[in-house]
DNA sequence: ATGAAAGCGCTAACAC
DNA sequence: GTGTTAGCGCTTTCAT
């Protein structure tokens, strides 16, 4: 069964194939009555646009990129589902790569995106490295920077959940239960969403005078026995998690040191689904992975359809709330 | 910065647009020196070639895509990871699109791959349907099926592991622990994989004289409450757990119940992350989702360079291992 | 070893 | 409201 193309379609209807064309992308010239008749032949035939001839004629994919650091990050799928949510509806399509946390990567994404020639590009960064991005401001190619939001250091324009107000809060959960032997659980330093977080963490106990040590933070993947030794020394009653990863990571290990289900409080920064799941469920500074993907395509869509300017740099936060389970 | 062609790119040389275009691609006939004077000048220009016109021309895109059932499976990233790696070490791309688990999404994303004119397909079936698959056929389109073996009804290429395999050695691990208070947790009924994997389950139960009713199964997320119910009222030593996102939705219920850490048995299938996160470590018949990725994507390229007809259906395994945790 | 020219399937400017 | 036609950027005969 060879497919067909416009013009066969258009022979079989004695149609000129470039009314066909215009029937099937509803231009107003045609007349209704055509247009029906053409939709049904092609839905009929099966007729499959050949999607490069169009892209390469329209010079122009309407395809969106998403470039994401990893694949293991707990909220990627409702962020996945929300971008595409919104790109469908607004007629665009998505594509999606991993950078796999890595820089070189991540410029190879960026250029195969640009030979793609993709309308637009959301991306969540490898690294606080940005020099690379310049390359699509030079073609032209509108973008947003997801998640890893860097909006004080550098002039791009930026959609995330407030991530120092979000670990001040998460911190302050901690303190007014009168928490103040805290423990912070944080990720690789070099990556801004931790310095970002940390600083809302540092900021809350310096605002209430609750005295802490570089001892009492851990970096990274947490060493089991590294944060187990932490946790026999020190009567921790509280602890900072800074994400889901380091949740389930940190999880097996208060478990073990039965720490939990203790009287330890536990707070953390997630979207939501790990923390309930878990025993005791864990309260949480709640964002919504999906309501990010939605802000921020949309947000990408203004500058793609130029109702906005490129050099109009704008940051957007999503909402985050605090979800509290407390045994009382 | 316009972005330029090769056309442009011959200008600047004083070259034909041909040789340029036999340079860039290692072309034989073009001499070495003018070649690499070509690919200089790519490169210091920042050359990058319009896809769409290129996948337009030849009529074929060099792209493999791979259908997913949903982005949450624990395994998937290292799938995606072996998939890519192997496709790029053989000059393909791979583009990723996910149906949800839902079969009109599915047949949706597969139109949407005729469009794209993509060289194969990998696919995780949403349901157990395939008909669909037939349009693919038709077109010439190669695909392999994967991890949701349908091989014994289907008459298509399929990877996996061998789910009945896995599930017989999974459950004669408790029996021979003398665990035989079996509790089976298990996904959704209309999914070949739960099929599979509940065949293996009720053969070696079956085999091993082990008396069970249906009473001993859960299908689908896990209800708390039932589940709770169930362990408090029979006492099970043994529990099979059919899958990773099951193990993590039941642990929680076991924990509660103080079933774990305790003297009872768990048994999972899983790719071997979450097992190794929870404490204590959970028994688990391991397989990699790397490997999978790996095996599919060259037993596929066979199709899509002609090295294997159509036709000719094979079934592949990978690999799996019993992982023991065990306290003693 | 290189140049000239045709054409992939589609869309849009221009005719009528 | 529909037909005619040119051309997007690239590869690939064919010619030299």
């Amino acid at each position: 069964m060879k497919r067909l193309g416009i013009k066969e379609l258009a022979k079989l209807l004695s149609l000129n194939p470039s009314s066909v064309s215009r029937a099937l992308s509803d231009h107003p010239d045609i007349k209704p009555e055509t247009r029906e008749r053409v939709k049904a032949a092609a839905i009929e035939f099966n007729y499959q646009p050949n999607l490069h001839a169009r892209f390469f004629r329209k010079r122009s994919s309407g395809l969106i990129a998403v470039i994401l650091p990893s694949y293991n990050m707990f909220f990627i799928p409702n962020l996945l589902d929300g971008i595409n949510e919104h790109l469908k509806n607004e007629g665009y399509g998505m594509i999606v790569f991993f950078s796999n946390l890595d820089l070189n990567k991540e410029k190879e994404i960026i250029n195969h995106c640009m030979s793609w020639l993709v309308d637009g590009v959301i991306i969540g960064l490898a690294s606080s490295h940005t020099d690379h991005l310049r390359q699509l401001t030079d073609a032209g190619i509108p973008f947003v920077i997801i998640d890893n939001s860097s909006d004080y250091v550098d002039p791009y324009s930026t959609v995330s959940i407030d991530n120092k107000a979000a670990a001040y809060r998460a911190t302050e959960y901690l303190i007014k239960k009168d928490k103040k032997n805290i423990l912070g659980v944080f990720g690789s330093q070099n990556h801004i969403k931790t310095q970002q977080r940390l600083d809302g963490f540092k900021l809350c106990l310096l605002d209430h005078n609750v005295t802490f040590s570089e001892y009492d933070i851990v970096y990274n993947e947490p060493d089991f026995n590294k944060l187990e030794n932490k946790l026999r020394s020190t009567p921790y009653n509280g602890i900072f998690i800074m994400n889901d990863e380091l949740l389930l990571s940190t999880y097996p290990i208060l478990l073990k040191n039965r720490q939990i289900p203790g009287n330890i409080s536990i707070i953390t920064i997630s979207d939501g689904v790990l923390p309930i799941q878990l025993f005791p469920k864990i309260s949480h500074i709640r964002y919504s992975g999906y309501e990010l993907g939605i802000i921020s395509s949309a947000f990408l869509l203004k500058y793609v359809k130029k109702l906005k300017s490129h050099s109009e740099i704008e940051h957007l936060y999503a909402s985050s709330e605090l979800v509290e389970f407390d045994p009382d």
